[in-house]
DNA sequence: AATTCGATATGACAAATGTCACTAGGTCAC
DNA sequence: GTGACCTAGTGACATTTGTCATATCGAATT
């Protein structure tokens, strides 16, 4: 009988290893190749040519969903299943977009993991169910400018500072950032930056 | 020949199973119980008496190291590891004064994990070396009214608003903002909140 | 009793931020 | 080529924030 092969890529060493262990008990789904980065990770997909590609979203130098990007640009026929610890409806419209079949959350249960991967290899996809009624009119309402001066907004830089890294006059700033905050319904350029990032939009 | 018991306590689900999987690999441990919340697992545990519990620190309601005091405080005789995501000094440091043996990264490769569980088990302590070194000249500088007054603007709330929860003049608030940002060495109170939760002291 | 100290508060001033109305140039569709 | 729209900028004003010197008051110390 056929057995699922299987590429993990996942920056935290810990669950990376974990997961692995977890899915090698499951006599129908086969490890081919872990990684720590997307990079690492592109290489040995290419490779092993896995069935199916669990990846997290963030990590160090690209996200998992670049990583997404990447395969479905490509001639590869893998499938490819998010594992993130983040309910943001901005992650999951973008993961859609990469044409993701599968959206897990690191809060489930592990029991459900091994049926999922399943699931998606049979052709079904698989979207964690709270997320995607929120991921519905959430649209993120923000510009790129908006973003980006709000990005720096967050970690404390002065309007002053801000102008100079975007090239951008100080009152233009104080512009976009008064924009953001009134379209997510912020008090001051901190709660904006605050709801935007748990959104997802950052 | 005698095998390790250990507990595990950890909020997400996938890691949670995922190290039960890897740690039933090993011959000589045997996972007696497992929780998500720290409440349960401190039933679990007065129960099961296991030779270690392992926990992660940020989880609902409670946190591991209040799990970990708990533990000291009691007549239990069990060695306490703390699993986190967090290489923040201030977390080592209060982990530490509460007893516990053994504190990793969820970073570090999972093949340590069994290694680090057996050094424990004997006796001998497993700090993150990284760690040890920041953990000593990183005291908490703030006082516990610059901390809450730091918590609440972190949040978005205005100076105002952030007096009226902890009933304090809104002048008294600014003077904490003002002293906790220069204890920080930070512009404001926005670049101060980011300087001090990256620390660990929020 | 006198002194020190910490927590809280005030007032005053400078600086940064939020808001709004308005201008100027570019691009695009029709 | 006109009008709609986007990006960027300006100026003015009110509000909020950051800073500092100083005051009050009770608890702790001597």
């Amino acid at each position: 009988m056929s057995s699922i092969s299987i590429y993990i890529a996942e920056d935290q060493g810990m669950l990376l290893g974990a997961l692995s262990a977890l899915l090698a008990m499951e006599e129908d789904i086969n490890v081919v190749g872990k990684a720590s980065n997307v990079k690492q990770a592109w290489q040995g997909i290419k490779e092993t040519m896995p069935d199916i590609v669990l990846t997290d979203i963030e990590m160090p130098e690209m996200t998992g969903i670049e990583l997404a990007e990447a395969i479905s640009d490509s001639d590869l026929d893998c499938k490819v299943m998010i594992l993130t610890t983040f309910a943001r409806s901005g992650y999951l419209s973008r993961a859609l977009d990469a044409g993701v079949r599968g959206y897990m959350l690191k809060d489930a249960p592990s029991e459900e993991l091994a049926a999922s991967i399943r699931k998606v290899q049979k052709g079904r996809k698989v979207i964690d169910p709270e997320l995607m009624l929120s991921a519905w009119d959430n649209k993120d309402p923000l510009s790129d400018k908006e973003r980006s001066v709000l990005r720096l907004a967050e970690s404390g830089l002065k309007t002053e500072e801000i102008a100079q890294k975007l090239f951008l006059s100080p009152g233009t700033v104080r512009n976009y950032l008064s924009n953001a905050a009134s379209k997510l319904n912020a008090n001051n350029r901190i709660e904006a930056a605050r709801i935007a990032r748990q959104k997802g939009w950052l």
